[in-house]
DNA sequence: AACGGAGCCAACCGCCACCTG
DNA sequence: TCAGGTGGCGGTTGGCTCCGT
């Protein structure tokens, strides 16, 4: 625990530490402490550099503004989709997402996810939804800039609904039960309690194994980059048939084939196109 | 020109894990 | 062992900007 300052009280503590947008010398200041001190304890990073803002706001503002090494502007496409790649594996965990992306920031990314590409899910979600009004085949040419047109929406919603039907989908990931007029979270909202344990379907196509057969599994989080990762469904699945999803802890996983996540990521996968398993 | 809605994004909040005295 | 500080993370919010009417 770190000593109370000398002179420290109550009324000091309360003292007001500033809020809201960061002033150009704020930033200066920031700035030059950092690179003058290097990072250190963040609350004497602002009591230091004359910062009449908490620990917390400093280290903020420099992982997301000021670091020297972001980069800057809009997303490109090769970003964009390995945004998506990474998401529909780790989820919402955008720290881990942003490692891999040099230059950015989990805050950027989740931004950018929450904005820009949640809304194209949501596209998505009505594009299916005319597919169940008429036989028609939909308009999938939003869904990603460059590979979109082997989409198999009847093949996915069938899939997701059989799913359902397992008790594999928690409804805390979707705001309503998947039926015929809205048949389609997006992929990583298949993600229940064992998202973690979830893999992609990689042998060439892209989504999600809905036939729980055993072969397809997702490394845990504590694997290096580099590693090689493996992991049985069979154990898991029959766990959480027995206790309800959502109680299996990602330690009862059973180790027995191996995936490389670089690998994973670099394979050459149209994206968007979606094969799904029907259950057996 | 004024207004309102939508979208974007910086920053805050709350929680958790870890560390240290 | 415990209490309190700190850092890290994901979720959320509020304000700014843009755009259509």
């Amino acid at each position: 625990m770190r000593k109370p300052e000398v002179g420290s009280s109550a009324t000091h503590q309360v003292k007001k530490m500033k809020k809201g947008l960061w002033s150009p010398e704020e930033d200066s200041r920031l700035m030059q402490y950092m690179i003058s001190s290097g990072q250190g304890c963040w609350s004497d990073v602002a009591k230091n550099a004359g910062l009449q803002r908490c620990g917390k706001s400093c280290r903020l503002r420099w992982i997301n503004y000021l670091r020297p090494d972001l980069k800057r502007g809009a997303f490109s496409p090769q970003e964009e989709e390995l945004i998506i790649r990474f998401h529909s594996i780790l989820g919402n965990r955008w720290s881990q997402i942003a490692a891999r992306l040099p230059g950015r920031t989990d805050n950027e990314i989740k931004n950018f996810w929450n904005s820009t590409i949640k809304k194209r899910l949501k596209k998505m979600s009505d594009t299916s939804n005319l597919v169940n009004n008429s036989s028609s085949s939909p308009d999938t040419s939003d869904l990603s800039n460059n590979t979109t047109s082997s989409l198999e929406l009847k093949d996915i919603i069938g899939s997701f609904m059989s799913l359902q039907e397992q008790g594999f989908i928690n409804p805390s990931f979707t705001n309503t039960p998947i039926t015929n007029n809205n048949p389609f979270p997006a992929p990583h909202m298949i993600s229940h309690p064992c998202i973690d344990d979830f893999t992609p379907y990689v042998d060439g196509l892209y989504g999600v194994n809905t036939g729980l057969q055993g072969e397809l599994y997702f490394p845990p989080l504590e694997c290096q980059e580099g590693d090689w990762y493996k992991a049985d469904i069979n154990s898991h699945v029959a766990e959480m048939k027995t206790n309800g999803a959502g109680n299996v802890p990602a330690e009862s996983m059973r180790v027995e084939e191996y995936w490389d996540l670089d690998q994973l990521m670099s394979t050459e996968v149209p994206s968007f196109h979606f094969n799904f398993k029907q259950s057996t």
